[in-house]
DNA sequence: ATCACCAAGTTGTATATACAGGCTAGTCCA
DNA sequence: TGGACTAGCCTGTATATACAACTTGGTGAT
């Protein structure tokens, strides 16, 4: 971890970072200041000040003139961002997230699966279909599939305790996802899932999800029109935090 | 713009944008290195180089040991990626941007719209309703209020050759801007504009922009759902290019 | 008890200095 | 002519130092 060609702040940073995710520092929690890293790892004032500043423009602490440093909590907010687990974003708002597994089979790819997941046609997946409810209200229809190879796991897997993005990752870490978002009706079976009246659309998002450099899984994510929306933030380039170009950020989802 | 309660090395930032953003500085040019920022700003070096490091960190600029510093051109890129001018998004994918003004005129805020853009009730605003049309079939219908003391030309501004967000950008740059994502289904007025079926569905983004330090417009865009979709792109936080937390960049707008 | 004040610690900024390493153009030598 | 080398500029990093502004907690006077 502390590579020693890397130059000094850098591992100073990382050094807080591995403290921070580990947990072993966490939300308001306080960070050495700069001068007891200045004593304790022999560095300059201005080296350690960099280091925590990098640390502020990327979010993980806030600084306060004359009180401290301190763990950001907006990195958990960050880990809320990965629009991927509907159960943490559920549970973080305190309220209650169940789910039903409707369907976890093996199949054969084929047609628009196949080519989403960029295999041949026959290629084994898993197929997962889920309820998620939010105290108990129908949120999400999760339709899900998985490439077997990746995931042979699947099988055995009770998805009610762990979701299958929160599974996935654990697999392997998220690398990239493309998603498409679309407003559209409902069929027949996803409205009754949904509990949704005749005539509401739902908001639906596709998701494609790469691990190991190739796309890994395929899912779409319906949800009812009046009881979900998506809402997101944007910052123009030049702006305070660190930025990568104007950029919209998926932040919460809810209603 | 050199206000001079401002710290040096933004002051400095401040500066190398403005001659960015203005064209004076176009992309791939050569900016003042360390030293002749040193000498002709009247700063020491480690300012000189605060400032450029951070304009690196931000994508403004881009830097080569031993060559110099470089106006990066990732800016025309993430102006594309602004989610806010629709007639770009058409004529950049070779079709034709046409646009009815429906509607261009003074009024007063009330309720919801003086609530979005945190001012008195009664508080003067322009309302503007436009239908945005792509190789000839409608594509957004823009519903949007403007502060009237932001832009008092909107009045005499003809909004078929010229956006309004392009026009509001023109007079101030944009700060920040919220968003929320529904499907809904449109009422009567917008499905006629729109010449949607009976029972389709709408993509309803709505959005508050930020100039000056407070919201200034607030636009309900509503798009056919059969014929528009979002998709964005998904970086996790640890990847090569700068990061901000999980982020969805909402790249293009197109069906 | 309350208020005013001050000292210590913290962040924020700015400067001067130093050395390492990358890149380029020009020079010098064969 | 061609190739090796070097001087000079550039960025990247690191240190020591300094002053300003903010916050907190304690001290002392009222």
């Amino acid at each position: 971890m502390s590579d020693s060609s890397k130059p000094r702040y850098q591992q100073l940073k990382d050094l807080i970072i591995t403290q921070i995710s580990s947990g072993e520092l966490g939300p308001h929690d306080r960070v050495p200041s700069e001068n007891e890293l200045v004593e304790r790892m022999s560095v300059s004032r201005m080296t350690a000040n960099r280091a925590l500043r990098e640390l502020t423009d990327e979010g993980y602490v806030e600084r306060v003139a004359g009180r401290g440093t301190f763990v950001s909590d907006f990195r958990s907010r960050s880990h809320m961002l990965e629009v991927h687990n509907i159960a943490d974003e559920i549970t973080q708002r305190r309220h209650r997230h169940t789910c039903d597994v409707l369907r976890n089979s093996r199949q054969h790819a084929r047609g628009e699966i196949a080519k989403a997941l960029d295999v041949e046609q026959g290629t084994d997946v898993f197929h997962l279909l889920l309820v998620h409810f939010e105290n108990g209200v129908p949120i999400q229809v999760e339709d899900r599939h998985v490439l077997a190879e990746f995931a042979p796991g699947c099988a055995g897997q009770d998805f009610r305790s762990i979701t299958p993005s929160a599974y996935l990752t654990s697999i392997a870490p998220l690398q990239e996802a493309e998603q498409v978002v679309r407003a559209q009706l409902p069929n027949a079976a996803v409205r009754r899932h949904l509990q949704m009246p005749e005539d509401e659309p739902c908001l639906v998002v596709m998701r494609r999800t790469w691990a190991h450099g190739r796309p890994v899984t395929f899912a779409r994510l319906h949800h009812p029109g009046s009881r979900y929306e998506l809402t997101g933030h944007y910052t123009p380039p030049g702006t305070s935090t660190s930025a990568s170009g104007g950029v919209v950020q998926l932040e919460k989802l809810q209603r």
